[in-house]
DNA sequence: CCGTCAATATTGTCTGACAATTTTGATTGA
DNA sequence: TCAATCAAAATTGTCAGACAATATTGACGG
């Protein structure tokens, strides 16, 4: 019954929201689907803390606080756990993974090539028909929160400048990549420890988007790995209790 | 009814044979469940021609063939979907994906990345205990291969290789990533083409192995990418009628 | 406190059902 | 003949209920 600390929260609320803002995995503005929206909402739930790592999700109780049948949150589980979001043991069903130190790392280091190759393949093509303009305003919305702390803007801002560089690579593939690298995890295990908010991050992301504008792939690449590399240093200094086992 | 070619062959020996050799996604050995012994064959089937890319999966179909449930090959093809192996459209149903030009290239242009990364780390690794006999034997069996012509055991041989070279490398993640990338579809879809089998690629795979069982990390990195950018410069040789759209 | 075993909870799978949607095929009109 | 139209058929998306297989829990006795 009442399994876990930060329970499925309010029956309906969350998951209208959710299938407002949703768009299909499909690729076209397909309507979203009960699946969708509870893959979605457990997302989502992760990053805004209704869904922590370790956190164990009964098929039962999802079913009952999403209104739907168990087979859709078995579809959603299942998708979760493609997606190396969830770990799956049979018949002992799934919680939501919490990386190891080593997990962590190894993402990060495949992170920082990724990140690279986005960086440089974004800068050969910044004069792409409207490439520059979302990349610069991408950027000029992250740089705004220099000022300001961190804040979930902040974190949101972010991500859409990493979504747009991403998206100037012109790598589709780089962007199936990366979803299934789980940087949503990474994120959401070191949020609480402030690796990502601190200022020197900023710098970080100027010479990335500077370099990408500049159209110097050689340099766009270093910048991007410089980044990722900074925050593998952070993360390594982080204390055992954060990570999983 | 009979919907597609290459229909889902028999009944049960299929499904028994890919049930005795599976080994479960989730880690350890567990024996696998329905939705991994269909999961398993139609991936499987994929290597074996007896799914091709294009292909629709009806449910129903799928279902009676092997005799289980329509939400057990539901949950197959979710996973299927989420590995990108078959593409699925709102009430239309899901078909195995056929990769365009460009989705090959960009696969091709990660890969690359990757199996240098792959090469790199396994020549630092090299001297991990069992490491080096493990790939030595691997690359042994590929070479064998050198004289006799192409064949299903050349391909499994030299999948073993790539394997191992992955495993060597430590980088736990990086199997995932590779898992994700869909080097599966690649092959299939390539291979009617013979961009694989030709000779200079045992020079290659040579190069790979020297590289790492000699330890040196730059050379090995060199020679893993040269290998996939190779195989790039044959696939991008390939007439459009190879691809899809 | 520790092991044993039954009661309970949960997952894995099947079947049957029905609405939503696409696909197919027949009919009709130009 | 060809194209547009519309009903019939096929297929998917989802739910509910059932049951076996397995894991977890808790009571019991030592």
């Amino acid at each position: 019954m009442d399994s876990i600390d930060p329970t499925v929260a309010s029956q309906d609320g969350l998951g209208e929201s959710a299938a407002k803002t949703g768009r299909s995995a499909t690729g076209r503005g397909t309507r979203v689907g009960a699946v969708d929206r509870v893959f979605r909402d457990i997302v989502n739930g992760l990053y805004e803390g209704r869904f922590v790592p370790g956190q164990r999700l009964v098929e039962a109780d999802i079913a009952a606080a999403y209104g739907v049948g168990r087979s859709t949150v078995r579809e959603a589980i299942t998708r979760l756990a493609a997606e190396f979001i969830v770990e799956v043991s049979p018949y002992r069903g799934a919680q939501i993974r919490r990386l190891r130190r080593k997990e962590a790392e190894d993402i990060l280091i495949l992170l920082e090539l990724l990140i690279g190759l986005a960086a440089r393949l974004a800068a050969d093509r910044i004069d792409q028909p409207g490439m520059r303009e979302e990349l610069s305003d991408a950027i000029d919305a992250v740089m705004r929160f220099e000022e300001l702390g961190d804040s979930v803007a902040f974190h949101s801002a972010r991500n859409d400048f990493f979504r747009a560089l991403v998206a100037a690579s012109g790598n589709g593939e780089l962007r199936r990549l990366l979803r299934s690298l789980n940087i949503h995890l990474l994120r959401v295990q070191m949020r609480p420890f402030g690796v990502e908010g601190s200022p020197e991050r900023f710098e970080d992301y100027k010479a990335i988007a500077e370099t990408i504008l500049d159209g110097d792939g050689g340099k766009a690449e270093k910048a991007g790995r410089r980044y990722i590399s900074r925050v593998a240093s952070a993360v390594g200094a982080l204390p055992d209790k954060v990570f999983a086992k």
